[in-house]
DNA sequence: CTCACATGTTAAG
DNA sequence: TTAACCTGTGAGC
């Protein structure tokens, strides 16, 4: 379930297990295993996260930097760690304080510590800090960032004739928002996606930039994406509940052929560049450029 | 069981 | 534009 939101959850959660701690650091499907070698028993000094890139340091200014593509995904457990269960890539084991590693047992026996595994990633390197800065350099404003600046974003929608749902897909313009994001926010501001971006509005990007904060902010707090107004939950509106594995409530993503939870007509669904685009055609009426006659 | 598809990106053609 | 990467899930037989 990477979207940003999953990655900040991640980092954050990381941090929480083994921040400060000394780790065990391994590749049981072997192809981290050089890297792994290098900060095995180093203390993990914390995680962060960028738009879906995430970044473990470890002493000495040396980042694990992660991506998990489409399908990866990094569990974070409680416990001794297992034998490996398919191809894990990177496994971290908590060892405890820097001060109490150095006994032999190290934690305290009462303790059982963390394990994280990770696969199916589509990239897992030993980076240093400037490339670290030159991966977020290439990014855009992520709403899950403090620091983010909108106007970025804006500046690139606002000159640009592509449609406003290519845009928000483009991790240069923004950073974090992924399929299910894109179509939902679209949803919730009433935009066509096909809509190019000069046409939008300034207070509309607005909208939907302080819109995405709050999302996403939420995203990360349930680790799953909901983005149904209290008035269309399945509770208010006496409707079946479709939150699975897949995520939270939703108005149009996967939901093509179905009634939109708000006006009743059937989502519409169309490739975009490789993606599926959901909307609903009447909530989200085609975007007709004003013609101009004269007088 | 097999198969299509998935919250993503990169590189080849 | 297409395939490749890689894993898990759910639908269908």
């Amino acid at each position: 379930m990477p979207e940003g939101h999953t990655l900040r959850r991640l980092a954050l959660d990381l941090t929480a297990a083994f921040g400060g701690e000394v780790v065990a650091v391994s590749s049981p499907q072997g192809r981290f295993a050089a890297d792994a070698a290098e900060i095995d028993g180093t203390e993990l000094v914390g995680a962060d996260s960028a738009g879906k890139h995430l970044f473990i340091e470890f002493a000495g200014e040396r980042f694990v930097h992660i991506h998990l593509g489409l399908i990866g995904k990094l569990d974070v457990r409680r416990g001794p760690a297992p034998p490996p269960v398919g191809a894990v890539r990177l496994r971290l084991v908590s060892r405890g304080r820097p001060s109490e590693a150095l006994r032999p047992g190290g934690r305290e026996a009462d303790d059982p510590g963390w394990y994280a595994d990770l696969r199916g990633a589509t990239r897992c390197d030993l980076v240093d800090a400037s490339r670290k800065a030159a991966v977020i350099a290439q990014l855009g404003p992520d709403p899950l960032r403090a620091d983010a600046d909108p106007e970025k974003a804006w500046r690139r929608i606002a000159a640009s004739e592509r449609s406003i749902g290519d845009l928000l897909m483009d991790q240069a313009v923004l950073a974090g928002v992924g399929n299910v994001y894109r179509a939902e926010v679209l949803f919730r501001h009433r935009i066509d996606p096909q809509r190019p971006g000069r046409t939008l509005r300034r207070a509309q990007w607005q909208a939907m930039w302080d819109d995405l904060v709050a999302l996403m902010a939420e995203g990360v707090r349930l680790n799953r994406i909901d983005t149904v107004r209290p008035e269309h939950t399945p509770e208010a509106m006496g409707r079946p509940s479709r939150v699975d594995d897949h995520g939270g409530e939703v108005y149009v993503y996967r939901r093509a052929g179905q009634e939109c939870h708000i006006c009743g007509t059937p989502v519409r669904t169309q490739e975009l560049k490789g993606r599926n685009l959901f909307w609903c055609p009447r909530c989200q009426p085609t975007f007709r450029s004003r013609a101009r006659t004269a007088p």
